[in-house]
DNA sequence: GCCGTTTTCGGCCCGACTGTTTTCAGTCG
């Protein structure tokens, strides 16, 4: 059996998953935490547990955290068999498919298992058909809500599978948020969870909110205009579905432990516990109405006191993911991450060229008039060249044409007095050899060069890295363009020896771009705290194919903050003329 | 099942809500 090629901590960690819901499912106490902490482990480590296995034997696994003697085996017996005895045996005693039940919001190891026992249901098609016969609500602990809520679950699981984009989603929350802002009851508000840490995809969104008068908070929510469903309606806490599919929250909370709501509903999960064990160690108890020693309240109005109390510098909520920052608050060690008002230019935006070219939406000047609005010193037009048919690249003479008017715009806005610079640029095609579509002497003119992969997509993982590493050797070539190739919710990336390229990057001064083009967002969070670790300098930019999707950098700062991106990591947080120093 | 300057046993994060019950289990965040 060959393993080597592909990672297997993602198919452990759902195995592990698995067998925790089995075992809870059968009500066995601690294990299924275990078990649960054992995947989340895996999920997020770096290094494949095959190679760890390979080179230490048991005694490696055994040092990562989480895992013990027993779970240890059981990663043997994977590598060596291809499978877990413990694990079949679970699923053959209760062969459902805990995977597509799952997802069914309202639906736990508990609920399944009687499903299974008394209907025999054992995947989402039985389901289904069980609860449009109505076999489901006489169950004893079910009835007519659970039933209706399962069916509907089903249609929300086709419908939107379960995510949104931050970038669909962020832009409405805040229109709420401000909404809300406004009503004379409302003290404070905020958003919360996953939105607030901006994660690249979005479940659902939370709103914590001060005021005196939570009835009223609570029935401005609940009419707002697009609401589809009301999940329920409280004193303190709604939630609602909106038609284009997604769930919001609210909570009210007293102003005197608005700073510990926060905290909590901010999450993550994962960083929430480990904050409380720290807690707890300290002699605290914490929960999200405060930080309390022997009863009494100590912290819990802001968010940062309760840091501070349990000795820890402030995380921003980027950071908040349980993988290392609560460690380095501890030591005080944070990363001072990249600010929303750092960046001075993006330096991929493309143009409407002789009325068609290059994919783009406007013209060189509107996109100029955009950058000077946004507050930035320059802007680099990076348009598609010749071999990219279908955004209409442009080819060296194109390109040149091209520059003449980017010299006679730059001149009419420093006539106006702006301090706007338009700098030019392409995005050439890495074609299958590494080589690219435009020829050196017409790049080397250029103020600056990215260069991207946009066919052939499925190399080997080999040839891809190669391919890759030759285009970065190009002393023309000054940045490669959304470096791994995902889109999210579509397509998985493409195969690369992502750390090898890091390394050639490094080698050949090549800046790798965080493209913050919502279903982009490439390089992703562990990739841009790799590329820190290794001394790689990155750029954040939009590739807007229209002026007000260069309001897309947003994201793309929030990913850099997720990876523990500081100001001197990002190039384009330099001043024009420290830029150009740094370019080849 | 994991873990350990309370370390080889005895702990394991905490609270609210929903839908179901008739005092609470299950699920969620």
């Amino acid at each position: 059996m060959n393993l080597g090629e592909i990672m297997i901590n993602q198919e452990l960690s759902k195995i592990f998953y698995q067998i925790a819901e089995f075992l809870e499912m059968e009500g066995v106490a601690f294990k299924p935490q275990a078990y649960q902490k054992a995947g989340l482990v895996l999920e997020t480590l770096e290094e494949d547990v095959f190679d760890i296995y390979n080179q230490k034997g048991k005694k490696g696994l055994l040092e990562i955290p989480g895992i013990g003697e027993s779970i240890a085996d059981k990663i043997e017996e994977y590598i060596k068999k291809g499978k877990i005895e413990y694990y079949e045996k679970l699923k053959k005693r209760t062969p459902v498919r805990l995977d597509e039940l799952m997802g069914i919001e309202g639906l736990g190891p508990k609920k399944i298992k009687v499903l299974y026992q008394k209907l025999g249901i054992k995947n989402l098609k039985e389901l289904e058909k069980a609860a449009k016969e109505h076999k489901i609500a006489p169950l004893f602990g079910f009835g007519p809500k659970t039933e209706r809520n399962i069916l509907e679950g089903i249609q929300f699981l086709r419908k939107s599978k379960g995510r949104f984009l931050l970038g669909e989603i962020l832009p409405f929350a805040k229109e709420i948020e401000k909404k809300l802002k406004k009503m004379k009851e409302v003290e404070k508000v905020s958003l919360a969870g996953s939105i607030r840490r901006r994660k690249e995809t979005i479940g659902d969104v939370d709103f914590l909110v001060v005021s005196n008068q939570p009835q009223k908070v609570m029935d401005f929510f609940c009419s707002l205009k697009g609401i589809e469903k009301i999940w329920g309606k409280g004193k303190t806490k709604s939630s609602v579905r909106m038609r284009q599919g997604f769930d919001m929250d609210i909570r009210v909370v007293p102003a005197r432990c608005y700073g510990a709501a926060l905290q909590y509903f901010t999450g993550s999960k994962e960083h929430n516990i480990a904050l409380r064990k720290i807690a707890i160690e300290k002699g605290y108890k914490l929960s999200e109405y405060g930080l309390f020693k022997g009863g009494k309240m100590v912290a819990g109005k802001e968010e940062e006191e309760i840091y501070r109390f349990l000795g820890m510098e402030y995380p921003v909520p980027e950071l908040r993911t349980d993988s290392g920052e609560i460690e380095a608050a501890l030591s005080h060690k944070l990363p001072k991450v990249i600010e929303y008002d750092e960046i001075k230019g993006d330096l991929h935006c493309h143009i409407k060229w002789a009325g068609k070219f290059d994919g783009g939406a406007n013209t060189i000047e509107e996109m100029a008039e955009m950058a000077i609005e946004m507050g930035y010193e320059y802007i680099g037009i990076a348009s598609h060249t010749k071999f990219l048919k279908i955004e209409h690249g442009l080819n060296e003479q194109q390109l040149k044409e091209r520059d003449k008017e980017i010299d006679k715009i730059n001149q009419k806005l420093k006539k106006r007095g702006e301090k706007i610079k338009i700098l030019k640029g392409c995005e050439a095609n890495i074609l299958n050899n590494g080589s690219v579509d435009i020829k050196d002497d017409c790049l080397r003119k250029l103020d600056f060069v990215i260069a991207g992969i946009h066919s052939n997509f499925k190399m080997s993982k080999k040839r891809m890295t190669e391919r890759i590493i030759r285009a970065m050797k190009n002393p023309n070539i000054d940045i490669i363009s959304h470096p791994t190739g995902r889109l999210i919710k579509k397509r998985e990336g493409y195969e690369v020896d992502i750390e090898k390229i890091m390394k050639a990057a490094r080698e050949t001064k090549t800046i790798l771009e965080i493209n913050a083009y919502p279903e982009r967002l490439d390089l992703n969070d562990t990739n841009i705290r790799l590329a820190k670790e290794i001394g790689v300098k990155m750029v954040i930019n939009t590739d807007a194919h229209h002026k007000d999707q260069m309001k897309f950098i947003e994201f793309g700062i929030a990913q850099a903050r997720r990876g523990w991106a500081e100001k001197s990591d990002i190039i384009n947080t330099r001043s024009l003329a420290e830029l150009i120093k740094y370019l080849k």
